[in-house]
DNA sequence: AGGCATGTTACAGG
DNA sequence: ACCTGTAACATGCC
């Protein structure tokens, strides 16, 4: 599920709903996913508040009072869902009931919040973790301080492309889903990117021309902020924190198309599939060179 | 049954 | 010390 837009969209979702509510009790159904939940910091953010949400890379990062930071990351497969008493528009949709009492497969954990809310973190595959840190420890924890620049900032931009990849010589692709060169990008977007800038995902970084890399930044900033406005892409069972669901998937050009016809006008050729990296990989052998 | 899946990191080897 | 590739994590779906 969660790349860049996905997470940036979990975010947009809880933070007007949580913020100022009180962490009163959190129930770990299975604390084993990537990394053990310690429950002895479990018990120190009882009572804390929830300031607000923010969003680094793929990181969801819960600002706590008293400099305590709750960090998680999705992996494959987390979803945090906010449960509220009071019945609101999605309610059709939505996958959770305030009353009921018995949690759904794969609730990992709960957190009962003031006011009668609920935040639980479901997740599939167990690839995600929540752990808390303080808030001076935020850079210098492994996760953050390798961390490349946000995709969408200004500090992603044709210089430092330029600089980055001098005496580089990976493969694009890799090379735009390695978060310590642009973080936030994975799969789906990578594949959508390079399609969109009309380069083979197979090109080495060093024979890419100037013009190239312009574009492949332009682009990234173009599709990320698009997914966003769609909502996410659900593929599989994605979904923000209120059970609405992205629709970006209808949008996608290449990813999941092999064998599909390309999606640009005047152009017979069919999408191909590949792997690169041990990843899926989809591309039109007409249009990018 | 086997292959595949939106991610990260630990580790081995160069 | 840096870079690179691979395995591992856990579960469900096609």
């Amino acid at each position: 599920m969660p790349e860049l837009p996905e997470v940036e969209v979990v975010k947009r979702s809880l933070n007007n709903k949580i913020q100022n509510l009180i962490i009163k009790k959190v129930k770990i159904n299975d604390g084993k996913l990537r990394y053990c939940i310690n429950k002895n910091k479990v018990i120190k953010i009882i009572g804390l508040k929830i300031m607000r949400v923010e969003r680094r890379s793929k990181f969801l990062l819960f600002f706590l009072n008293k400099d305590i930071i709750m960090l998680a990351h999705l992996g494959m497969t987390g979803k945090f869902f906010f449960v509220n008493k009071k019945k609101d528009k999605f309610k059709t949709s939505f996958y959770y009931d305030i009353n009921e009492k018995k949690d759904k497969k794969h609730d990992r954990v709960i957190f009962y919040l003031s006011k009668n809310n609920k935040l639980i973190y479901n997740d599939v595959r167990k690839f995600g973790f929540i752990k808390f840190l303080k808030t001076k420890n935020l850079n210098n924890n492994l996760h953050f301080n390798n961390l490349g620049p946000e995709p969408l900032s200004k500090k992603f931009n044709y210089n430092y492309f330029s600089s980055y990849i001098e005496r580089k010589n990976k493969l694009i692709k890799d090379l735009l889903m390695n978060q310590q060169f642009v973080s936030g990008i994975g799969n789906i977007y990578a594949n959508e990117i390079l399609f969109l800038s009309n380069i083979k995902p197979t090109r080495k970084v060093k024979s890419l021309k100037d013009f190239e890399l312009k574009k492949i930044i332009k682009n990234s900033k173009k599709i990320l902020e698009k997914a966003i406005r769609f909502g996410g892409a659900s593929i599989k069972d994605f979904s923000s924190s209120n059970g609405k669901k992205g629709s970006f998937q209808q949008h996608f050009s290449v990813y999941g198309k092999d064998r599909q016809v390309c999606s640009n006008i005047n152009c017979k050729n069919k999408i191909v599939r590949s792997v690169i990296s041990n990843r899926a990989t989809f591309f039109c052998l007409k249009c990018q060179k």
